[in-house]
Order: C-alpha cells, then structure tokens, then sequence
DNA sequence: CTGAAAGCGCTTACAG
DNA sequence: CTGAAAGCGCTTACAG
C-alpha cells in the first residue's frame, strides 16, 4: 500500500532512475522503446512524482505565493474580490504540478517568504512592501499598480470611471454622485478620477462621497449625499460593495432604482449580478491568470487590460430587466 | 544571498544538525545553553525550515487537500460559499506550516491524491467518491452529509428551515413558497424539508418550486409560482443566490419585498449582507476550520453545527431597517 | 542513449 | 544530552 515511488518505476520496467525522471520530465535523449516501457510502468503502479522532493533535488521552486494585505481576518470570504482572484491563480497553476500558497496578513504584519518560492502574487500590497517584497521572493507580480519597479498588471480603472459616468450621462443623468474608495487605494482613486473627469467634461458639476469599499460606509455616505443634494439622479460607486450600500440607502429613503436615481458599481463580481447592479467589469480571474503566468515565466513590465461595462436592472430604460 | 539551511545554523552555534533539528521541533532533552545558542543562530541568519524538505525527511505529509466537486471551471469565484470555506481552512491552517492545495474538479473527473497528504476537505463531494477518496487520502473530512463512514461537519438544515419559516408565520404571512435546491444535495434537501414539515405543522398549504442554486432558475421560477399562485405572501429560498433571484423576480413583478412578499435566504454570506436579505446564519468558515483540524487530528464522527437567523430587510416590519 | 553517484534540506533511530 | 550516519524521493552533472 506504499506509494509508488521513481525507483519503483525503475525496477519495474528494467531501467535506471535517471532514465524514469527523463522521460517523466519530458526530456529528449531517450531511446523510445524504453519511454514506452516508463510509460507503461507509471500507468500500471500508478506512479505519481513526489513534487516536495523533486522541489528539493531539483532546487527548483514548486509554490507560488498570493499574498494579500487586508486587515479584516475575515477578508478571505467577506470580499469577493479575493475569490476572484484565487479562481484565476488555481485555474492557471492547475495543469502545472505548481501549488498556491494563500497568505493573508495585516497592513502592519511582516511577510517572510518560508520556503523556496517561484514568486508571489500581490494584492493590495503598498509600494514600499511590494519592493521588499520583490527582492524577498525573486519575482512577484502585482495586481494593479505598484511601485516602479515592480510588474502589475491592472485594469483601466480610470476608463471604467469614464465608462460609467458617460453610460449615465446617456441615460439622461444630470446630477451624477461619486463615491470613492479608500484614498490609500489607487485602483479607486483612479476610478474616481476617470468618473469625474467625465462628469466635469460633460459640463456638470459632480458630487462626491468618500467611501471605503464597505457596506456599512457606502450606506452612511449615500443617505448624507441624497439629503443634502435631494436632485441626486445617479451614483457611480467605486465597487459593487459599495453600490449595493447606496442602493440599500437609496430603497429606504424611497428611492426607485433606476426610476429615481440609477446606480452603477465596479468589478461587475458576484454581487453585481445577484442585486442586478450596472457594473464596470473588470476580468479580475483572467487578470489573475496572466499575473500567475508572468510569476511563472518570470515576465515583467506593466500590463494594462481594458474594461467594460454589464449593464444591468439599477440604470438605464425603466423595466428593461 | 543563499537560503540559510539547517547546517548553517548548527555552524554558526557550533553544534549538531541533530540538535538545531530538536529545537526547531520543540522536542525535549536539549540542554539549555545549547537550546538558546541555536535560538540565537537561527534569528542571526533568518533561518526558516524548508517545508518540503522536512515532509520528505519525517515522512510526514505537509498538505491538506480542498477537493471541489464543480462543472463550472469559474465556481470558486462564483459561488461565495466556497471563498468561505477557503477562509476558515486558511486560518486553521495559518499557523501550523501547513498549506492547503485546492483542488476544483468537475464531477466527472477523476481526483488524485498527488503527493503525500494529511487527507483532504470534501466540498459537494458524493458518497461514493467521498468513500474512494477516504482511502486515498488517508482521512477526509466531509463539509455536509456524506457517506455513513465518512466524517463530516454540516450545519442543521433541516432547523434552518424551520427557522426561517417559523421566522416568516411570525410575521404573519400564511401562503409562503419553498423554492428549493438540486435534489441531488442533501444539504439543499434537508432546508427545504425542514421548511415544509414547518409550513404543514402549521396548518398551511405550502408552494413548492425546484431551483438549483443559481440566480436564473431562481428568477424563473418565482416568476413562475408568483404566477400560479398570486397569493403568496413569503419566499424561503435554499440559499441566498436563490433569495437572491427570487428577489429580482419579485421587484420586477411590482411585488414590494418585504410589504407584499417576505423573503428569506440560506447561507448568510456576502450576498444577502449586501442584499439586506434575511437569512440563515450557518457559519461556513468556522465548520470549514473545525473540518481541518479534524483532518490534522484524524478525527471521525459526525459533526452537527446549529444555525441561527439574521433577520435583515427582505422580511419583517416594514421599514425595520 | 544510459546509469552510478552525489546531493537537495531535513528527520530519526542508534550508539555513546 | 549529543552527534554521526542513513535515508526520504527526487534531479543532475558526469563518465561511459
């Protein structure tokens, strides 16, 4: 009941271990009647290769790190977001015998690398650390922006902004609110940047909310906006957290959605599709996927991916749901 | 620049690799002196233990596996009951250097083991597979109802269901709908027959419907019961993305949620928080990091975890926000 | 094209 | 209480 291990392969098909981890490795030099007998001996035991010691013979990484700043212990399930990006990093490690190491620690915790690693993944990672961090792992990819000479890779947040603000300025919108995120934040900064650019070229005079990506906040925020500027027709939130916040505020003060006052949010996730919310995407999975393949390969520079709009039931012509 | 190893350490406090090894795994009969020389030299250098290469030595496996059972290759960030698993292994696991390999396959695939594991967490995993993979594994864990000799941690279902309900004839309402789960889950089984023994025990007739977890058939078949049979007056649906399609039906039919129809969810996650959805509680990171320290501690057994009610907008008073 | 041998960074009987 | 030695399952020059 042992597992099967390389010299077990060996034996069996009557070669040497160096021969069995070539053909394994896909390494050329190989007589093909031999191959074949490998082959044929890993299906018969079942064969599958130790990744631990072959990291360690090999002295080649097998992990690649996600290493995620929040503050919140609970962060993991309580932000979407993160799922997000843990589904693109499994999907794009999945086939490559290459392991995720999630790891969540707090805006003033220390990071160390515990192993050999291929590289990290960033999120919310602030630009001093991420240079730390870069030197600590070798290689680390950050999703969206970062210091200089760190890689990211982020969406056009500034054009999602533009993107949202000039859907609602379609739609009829005259009086369009923003609600930013945490200024710490510079996906949200930008995003908030790029709508009220908009809303400014477009000859109108925005109102502004600061917001910080939670609920309760967005709530607190939206029903502050709405009193004091009761002509409010639309909001453009700088998540889909932070939108579904305005919307709940909105409902309660009887306000219609998207009668009265239109809603839009960012990151088009879980949330904007079950409360029918107008959304920026943004392809955090994919976007995720690439970051881990540039960990793997080792690429660098900064990539930009574009956005897009979902338009859903909170803007746009009444009852087109 | 190289990776401090276990012989550096014991160089530099002049000492065996034996004992630097005794310290590092806190085992007794060290001499106090040379315990604290070795302390000294592992701060000196930043020395941290390779994981890899201390599995491979004790023979001792390093990982404990999340097998997903999920067609849909996006479902770890579509569906949030996973993040939340993911959540509470995570921080079981945290501080214990042991990492979680998470693995998503779809139910026709085939799921192996893949390196020496302490055993794995089982998610939407069926009986018989869930048996296999105890044998492969070593020891597994069942989050939900599994086969009779595989250990499991599930939440009461069946008292979710009469919460919700009792929950709903408290506030009056008389015609409630039961819009169910896929038959094959037995978690989704269990919440909607527990509804139904309540709904009867009450003297009512309930209003069945089949969904399947998701939003669209949610959405369809509210459209659907609300339809044939415009007396309804609750929804308790089997989980919140349902709550959640049921919802969006409901508004876009005119219904007031919660003046006209009541409704409560299942899960209690970032949906209905960011819905303002009723729900039942049952906490999923807590079971999932319970379920992992029954894998590290080989425990068995059947574990029944109660469930609680989160009554937010979508039921009650109207205007109780 | 092939295999014997050394070695990756650890742990663990074993002898002292 | 301590250390020398063997070994975990692999890879990789190296010599042939």
């Amino acid at each position: 009941m042992r597992r099967p291990t390389l010299e077990d392969v060996a034996r069996l098909a009557g070669v040497s271990r160096s021969t069995v981890s070539r053909v394994i490795n896909r390494q050329p030099g190989v007589a093909p009647s031999h191959r074949r007998l490998v082959q044929e001996a890993i299906v018969e035991l079942g064969y599958r290769p130790h990744l631990g010691a072959r990291a360690l013979a090999s002295g080649r990484a097998d992990t690649v790190d996600l290493v995620i700043v929040d503050d919140d212990p609970d962060a993991l399930s309580a932000n979407p977001h993160y799922a997000r990006v843990i589904a693109g990093a499994v999907k794009a490690l999945a086939s490559n015998d290459i392991r995720l190491q999630i790891r969540l620690v707090p805006a003033s915790g220390a990071v160390g690398a515990g192993g050999l690693k291929l590289g990290a993944l960033l999120v919310n990672v602030r630009p001093e650390l991420a240079q730390q961090l870069r030197r600590g792992y070798g290689w680390v990819v950050s999703m969206g922006r970062s210091a200089p000479r760190v890689a990211s890779i982020e969406p056009d947040n500034a054009d999602g902004g533009r993107l949202a603000v000039d859907h609602l300025y379609r739609d009829g919108r005259r009086r369009i609110a923003v609600i930013g995120g945490p200024e710490s934040n510079p996906c949200a900064v930008d995003r908030r940047e790029g709508g009220l650019r908009s809303i400014r070229e477009a000859g109108l005079e925005p109102v502004v909310g600061q917001g910080d990506f939670t609920l309760a906040t967005a709530e607190r925020v939206t029903r502050r906006l709405i009193d004091e500027h009761p002509d409010v027709d639309a909001v453009f939130a700088a998540c889909d957290m932070t939108a579904a916040g305005a919307l709940r505020a909105l409902t309660a003060a009887g306000r219609r959605v998207p009668d009265d006052v239109a809603v839009v949010g960012f990151d088009d996730g879980v949330i904007a599709a079950s409360a029918g919310l107008t959304s920026v995407r943004q392809t955090v999975e994919e976007n995720a996927a690439s970051a881990t393949r540039m960990v793997l390969a080792r690429d660098g520079g900064r990539v930009f991916v574009p956005v897009s709009l979902t338009v859903r039931q909170s803007s746009g012509q009444h009852g087109d749901a």
